[in-house]
RNA sequence: UCCUCGAUAGCUCAGCUGGUUAGAGCGAGCGGCUGUUAACCGCUAGGUCGUUGGUUCGAGCCCAACUCGGGGAGCCA
């Protein structure tokens, strides 16, 4: 007997007899045929059992697989354009590994909730496959890039005494009799390891307690935190674009497959392939209060268009959705055809009910556009009426420095403001990295420090590292699942993470 | 914590302004057809309408509270 073969490797054994262990993701038959459909967790592959090629008993075999079976067969690889991959195989034989009865996920359509319950084996399903390819390519090329760059890579604690930044959103365990806290945040230690390393990323979990039920938090997620001794703000920022930059070029070369699967268009991952707009907290206020344009484009005006646009297409998706309900009365429908209708109408409902909800954003977004207040930091609206105007990340930078981290720097030439960075991803995706230059002056951090009401004691430690050969140094945290969510241009983080941790969901 | 929408069969949904025995498709089981790609044809099984209380001659539908879930605000990656 051969080695078994994967999946993804059969276009180089066409004319060969292959071995396939894997599980049915699908199957149709027919009169002395059946079409299996095998995954193997590298690809799929349609698998057909005929009388002639496996035998009575085989086919027998075959015809009595469920959804999700297990097993191993032997067969012929051949060419066949039709098919995903190009080749499919015609089986001789086939062996049942493990059975599966009333496999719950069908090939229908379900609801989030139930989806979540069954997540251990919704991660079977094509596009969560499709996913979590992506986003092991994503995790390895951060790493590939840092490692050549000459970064060293040190994971911070996990466990951290005080609550440096309120307990609010920290999650409070027991530790030894003292409470601690998990970790929301590497980035202190990250600095002091930058001072013994030079340049140093961490990769690991993060945790916030904070009850929020939207599309873009999860209460467990991983981050990146690089940080860089002698860099400054601007050398932050060309960090941070190259390394964006090489994920979403190792996406492109290696995942086509993932992304045809999930029905990702490429444009704007192809586009971010060029140099993204740095602008100052001032211009991209202006920008979003309609006062200054983006080649030609007015931020207000082209919300107000879009608004029309979106009520015109409403209106057609209704006319449709009547439509389908008319012919859904017609007697004597046949039940393909009603099925067909059925499907249309949910589906249409389903875009209906997104169109009203950007109908029900689109004013909110052109009122915050209009009264954004200078000063304040960009809530999810303004960062969307911003981004919605490119098609690559965009970075703001130089931050009123009430709005942001007690670390960072102010910017010497102009102290209003602090030399924090955001990186807002486009497409409606919002803030993927925060990041800035640190401050290095001691008394400015003590002043801070007291400012925010934060304990002196805890904070010893990382002003000694302003007192001994302090350096300017920069750094950013790149959120892992919003940098997935927003490559596979997902409507929720929830996906991007095989076991997602969110408020009202711990299991499985 | 606040705003908003929702909870009807294993799944996805319908159920008009409260009115007799609550419907469909998918899935499941059985049978027929078919080199097929979630949409061929027929039959069968399957529901104390989220929980508790209230209004009413009568509640899946109205009211209140609660539980769970979707979306959003705040906060952020």
């Amino acid at each position: 007997m051969k080695t078994s073969t994967r999946i993804e490797s059969l276009s180089q054994h066409i004319g060969q007899e292959v071995e396939l262990k894997g599980w049915v993701s699908n199957k149709r038959e027919g009169k002395g045929i059946a079409f299996v459909i095998l995954r193997d967790g590298s690809g799929y592959c349609q698998c057909v059992v005929t009388e002639e090629s496996a035998g009575a008993e085989a086919l027998a075999e075959a015809t009595k697989l469920s959804l999700e079976c297990s097993v191993i067969l032997t067969g012929t690889v051949l060419a066949d354009e039709k098919q995903v991959g190009g080749v499919e195989v015609q089986v001789n034989s086939l062996t049942t590994v493990g059975g599966s009865e009333n496999y719950p996920i069908s090939k229908k359509e379900h609801g989030v909730e139930f989806l979540m319950d069954q997540r251990h084996l919704w991660l079977r399903s094509a596009r969560q496959w499709a996913i979590m390819r992506i986003r092991n390519t994503i995790i390895f090329s951060i790493h590939k890039y840092f490692q050549e760059q000459g970064f060293v890579q040190m994971d911070a604690p996990i466990f951290t005494g005080n609550a440096c930044e309120g307990t609010s959103t920290l999650f409070e365990t027991d530790f030894y009799g003292d409470p601690a806290y998990l970790s929301q945040s590497g980035q202190l230690y990250g600095e002091a390891m930058a001072m013994a390393l030079g340049k140093i990323y961490t990769f690991g979990p993060t945790f916030r307690a904070e009850k929020s039920k939207t599309r873009r938090h999860l209460s467990e997620f991983w981050m990146i935190e690089p940080e860089m001794a002698f860099y400054d703000i601007f050398q932050n920022m060309d960090c941070i674009e190259g390394m964006l930059q090489a994920v979403v070029k190792d996406v492109l070369a290696n995942c086509q497959e993932e992304l045809k699967t999930i029905g990702r268009n490429t444009a704007v991952l192809e586009s971010s392939l060029g140099a993204f707009p740095r602008m100052t907290y001032d211009q991209a206020v202006r920008i979003i209060k309609g006062e200054e344009n983006v080649n030609g484009v007015n931020s207000i005006a082209s919300l107000e268009e879009e608004l029309a646009a979106k009520q015109a297409e409403l209106a057609q998706i209704e006319a449709q959705i009547a439509e389908k309900e008319e012919q859904l009365k017609e007697p004597g429908l046949k039940k393909g055809q009603m099925n067909f209708y059925q499907s249309k109408v949910i589906e249409f409902k389903q875009i209906k009910s997104d169109l009203e909800e950007e109908l029900r954003n689109i004013p909110q977004w052109i009122e915050s556009a209009r009264t954004f207040e200078y000063g304040n930091d960009f809530g999810g609206s303004d960062e969307t009426v911003l981004t919605r105007l490119f098609d690559r990340p965009v970075m703001v930078y130089d931050w009123p420095h009430e709005v942001k981290a007690f670390y960072l720097k102010r910017n010497p030439e102009d102290t209003r403001f602090a030399r924090g960075v955001d990186v807002l991803a486009p497409e409606g995706y919002g803030e993927i990295v925060g990041g800035g230059e640190r401050e290095t002056d001691v008394d400015m951090l003590i002043g801070k420090i007291h400012e925010h009401e934060l304990p002196m004691e805890a904070f010893e430690w990382y002003l000694d590292l302003r007192r001994y050969g302090s350096v300017p140094h920069s750094g950013f945290g790149l959120g892992l699942e919003r940098m997935v969510t927003w490559v596979c241009k997902l409507k929720h983080v929830r996906e991007s993470i095989p076991f997602p941790r969110m408020y009202g969901r711990l299991t499985p």
